[in-house]
DNA sequence: CGGGAACCTAGAACGATTCCAATTCCTGGC
DNA sequence: GCCAGGAATTGGAATCGTTCTAGGTTCCCG
């Protein structure tokens, strides 16, 4: 039987499926989707229309937006944002925070320690409902990476 | 003796001081600090220049940007983003996130519970220096308060 | 196969922000 | 106090990411 997970993030290499998590497949959200999946440094939706032209010649950037849209709705990837700048997408769903290393631009995701609820080390009223928490930190990293 | 942090935060219905922080006070400049200090809502560059121009009428956006723009360079407010929605201006300058309460759209400073250092609860490597730290949340406050 | 809905596209429109050139305001030295 | 030079302010134009619109295309279901 096939699991909710492999539902969720079909191999971006196969075949397209008939939808993800609800959202029907059209060519152009799965070229977007397989471009995330594979290509995860967190491009922007013109980094992704430039990118995907090479698939897909006559896509327009505004069905970039739509696509990407689509599956930010659908909780297939998430958008990420700095700033004012562009926004970024980023197929990690797992909670996660973005390190954004000054020295390079380069973004990273950041994970929590083992066992660390975020909600628990901040001061809410009893009751509040989280719907979303977005962790952004900016700095440098140790020797950047090559 | 004065002491930094009365330098930092003048008293806002004071007189205007020569300089906060290191910035030179004008009147354009002095007249957005006192209003950010005075209604904490974390208003909009806009919010900001509508509300302003009781006491300055002829004051321009383009002044108030770079009147925030000046408050925020020299350490003097924060400027906060929620997506991309407009830049919000907080003169809240302790380390705290920043709740999207959905229902009303209203806005709440969070802090960590006393001894939480938030770096301690992420996974970085060693080395990794942070120079600046964004937390966003969003969902529903209990009971709205009044 | 036909009709309606969902999609895609190109280009116009939008809105927050920044840039620009011209004017005004300060400030320090005389 | 007065003047020169630099800093700030102003209004309007420009920018740029994103969204909207209108028309054409594709897909799905009967």
């Amino acid at each position: 039987m096939v699991s909710d997970d492999s539902n969720l993030h079909p191999e971006p290499s196969g075949k397209m499926p008939a939808e993800i998590n609800g959202l029907r497949m059209t060519r152009q959200r799965w070229e977007t989707y397989r471009l995330l999946m594979t290509q995860k440094d967190h491009p922007t939706a013109n980094d992704v229309f430039r990118r995907i032209q090479k698939r897909l010649p006559n896509i327009s950037l505004a069905t970039v937006y739509n696509c990407l849209e689509a599956l930010v709705k659908h909780g297939i990837v998430r958008q990420v944002n700095f700033d004012r700048e562009p926004s970024r997408f980023c197929p990690n769903l797992a909670e996660h925070g973005h390190f954004h290393d000054e020295s390079n631009g380069s973004i990273h995701d950041v994970t929590f320690k083992p066992g660390i609820d975020l909600s628990e080390v901040l001061d809410l009223p009893e009751g509040t409902v989280i719907t979303d928490i977005e962790l952004t930190l900016r700095g440098k990293l140790p020797t950047t990476k090559i």
